[in-house]
DNA sequence: TTTGTGTATGTTTGCGCAAACATGATTGGT
DNA sequence: ACCAATCATGTTTGCGCAAACATACACAAA
């Protein structure tokens, strides 16, 4: 856009400025009367057009949306909220969005709700304390959002300190709170429990782990499910080795792995570990898959491009987001919780970083 | 639910309905009326005393917080949108938050928009069309969002089509709408620069470059920067190579690229495809660094695991998101809208992917 | 004492919308 | 032709909050 010379380039860029100066306090200046006024109705009459009443005959609600549009009308969903008493708006409140799970399920979550015409309110939960939780729902609460989903790995949802608004609907993603709230989740054990067996049934001894953090629900799930699959095989159970979900704590993990002699196969908690343990085994001169078998979890899009191509437990991120809106939405619609655990299947990706065992 | 008869028939058609009707609407059940009754003021004085205003006497001020907190009171945002015409909240507009740097940028904002005692309304667009930003952008008109960042890598903010309430004000991450709004960005052309200087000043005669999709600015801004800096240099400019972030597309650029016989150095356009390339060389026998040198983008945090550690692009996302909100929540302070490009600069990490040419 | 000044609190009002109720117009049945 | 039933539309009201204004009371200065 060119200006010539003596043009202030302020009127460049906002124009209705001074309007939207007044409009600061009330950005939407365009009601229901400016409309009705227009359109030469009743400011009810403007309201049923808005809603889709069928009582509102067709010569009229043409001119009612005619008017709309001449004014660029758009219903102000506060004083829509505060008659009806409902924001349709999910509140998502989440301890760092930095873990790729959370991430893709919180987009899911996005994705589905606005599908059925809901809004994501997104509250950070900065430290992973009561305190930090109860601020987040406490927030929740004054935000008024129909419901909440808490995406959270770790144990600090307490039922007894979390006092919603009576109305609010809770999900929790990834927690053993099912008893009292509705769960959904990666279906953690069976992941792992097929990592296990794909390295038995491929001849080998034993599986080492290596685990995310204690705190992680997740983590501890699959732990146990590789313990129980070991056990039931009649195997040995090595030491688990534990580590933080990041690269870095897996090379290090690898590491020590490596001069373990009788480890030929292992099964780490997700892929970014299992690539710091590559990395390790690797620096090691151990070759994966012909000296060790790895198998990951949550089959990053990258793991087929490791070295070798990651075997890997796939989860269906997407899918427990979606199901978080359903659950949700149900609740809100029925007005009733839902306690119970809704587990979403995963699948083993086999790709090149499991054989058999050489001896 | 059971009815005795005598009950009119249509209570009988959404008994539901009401109940659910009805916690919605007074899911807010306890408001200031209630809790001026029992601290036995007006409710205008628990209005002072819920916004901290200083006429209020300590002993009065006491007594209301304790009834607030007996009948666990929570102002309702709703009506205090509804009047004050704003609701504290920022929207975000994002296209795909499947993209690592989306998403991080996401979370700094979320929190530095906590820390201000902003919420963040969450919009996902579908499809990265104009209509889908169109219908994001209108959302976020009815929901009243005090502003908007929309965070997108496409050219499809065309400032011509996309009205907003006035008042409402927008900050737009990667884009070159710099002229109508603000935008905050990674310093693309300086990080790509940093990447390519580097190479060149280990001995490399030129760099090759495996760019991201056209359609994304910073992969347009990337591969500029590394092309001008050739040309300045006076190297010539291999072909570029294109691929759509993903590690496979990396992967089969890497294979076209390890044919190449004059090529000993590639900048990729973001860390995963780097990893797709490492994947690539590998298998074709190609040494990293001895026989070629990369340079990724991003700085991922697996980055330093690759296989080699890959040398790479810092980006600084978290600097990004807080710009985004500090720029946004300025113009909603003076009211005024602020163009211009607000560049965060990058860091050059060196790890092991990179080295001297053999010659 | 009176008057003035400030300070703590109460009362009124309206934000924009939609439920509830009221009205007026149009039908159809007899 | 009349009344009733239906339908389209208008009018009133209040959601919860906070700005604006009103009041009442305390204390200082005259």
């Amino acid at each position: 856009m060119e200006h010539e010379s003596g043009q202030p380039p302020v009127r460049n860029i906002s124009p209705v400025k001074e309007t939207a100066g007044a409009a600061l306090r009330r950005k939407q200046q365009v009601s229901m009367a400016d409309v009705a006024k227009l359109a030469g109705v009743s400011s009810q009459t403007v309201s049923r057009v808005s809603n889709g009443s069928p009582d509102v005959i067709e010569s009229t609600r043409r001119q009612v949306i005619a008017a709309m549009n001449e004014l660029g009308y758009r219903p102000n969903s506060a004083a829509r909220a505060l008659k009806r008493g409902s924001f349709r708006t999910i509140g998502v409140i989440t301890f760092s969005l930095s873990s790729l799970g959370n991430m893709r399920t919180l987009e899911a979550i996005a994705l589905h709700a606005a599908r059925q015409d809901f809004a994501i309110t997104l509250i950070p939960v900065t430290a992973p304390t009561q305190a930090g939780i109860q601020g987040a729902f406490s927030r929740m609460g004054e935000l008024a959002v129909d419901a909440v989903i808490a995406i959270m790995e770790v144990h600090l949802l307490d039922a007894a300190t979390v006092t919603l608004p009576p109305g609010v609907k809770v999900v929790v993603v990834d927690s053993d709170a099912g008893e009292e709230y509705s769960v959904v989740d990666t279906d953690q054990a069976d992941g792992a429990r097929k990592a296990v067996r794909h390295l038995l049934d491929l001849g080998h001894e034993t599986v080492w782990h290596v685990a995310g953090p204690e705190e992680s629900f997740a983590s501890e799930r699959r732990a146990a499910a590789w313990r129980t699959t070991l056990a039931d095989a009649g195997r040995a159970v090595p030491p688990v080795l534990r580590g933080d979900w990041s690269a870095d704590s897996g090379y290090e993990a690898g590491l020590r792995l490596a001069d373990e002699p009788g480890c030929t196969a292992v099964f780490a908690a997700n892929d970014h570990m299992a690539l710091g343990l590559l990395r390790a085994f690797r620096e090691k001169g151990k070759a994966v898959p012909e000296d060790i078998s790895l198998v990951g979890f949550d089959d990053v899009p990258e793991a087929s491009s490791y070295a070798p191509p990651l075997t890997t437990v796939h989860q269906n991120f997407a899918d427990v987001g979606n199901q978080c809106v359903d659950n949700v939405l149900q609740q809100i619609r029925t007005n009733t919780t839902k306690p119970g655990i809704t587990l979403v299947p995963t699948q083993l990706v086999v790709r090149h970083s499991t054989a058999p065992p050489k001896h």
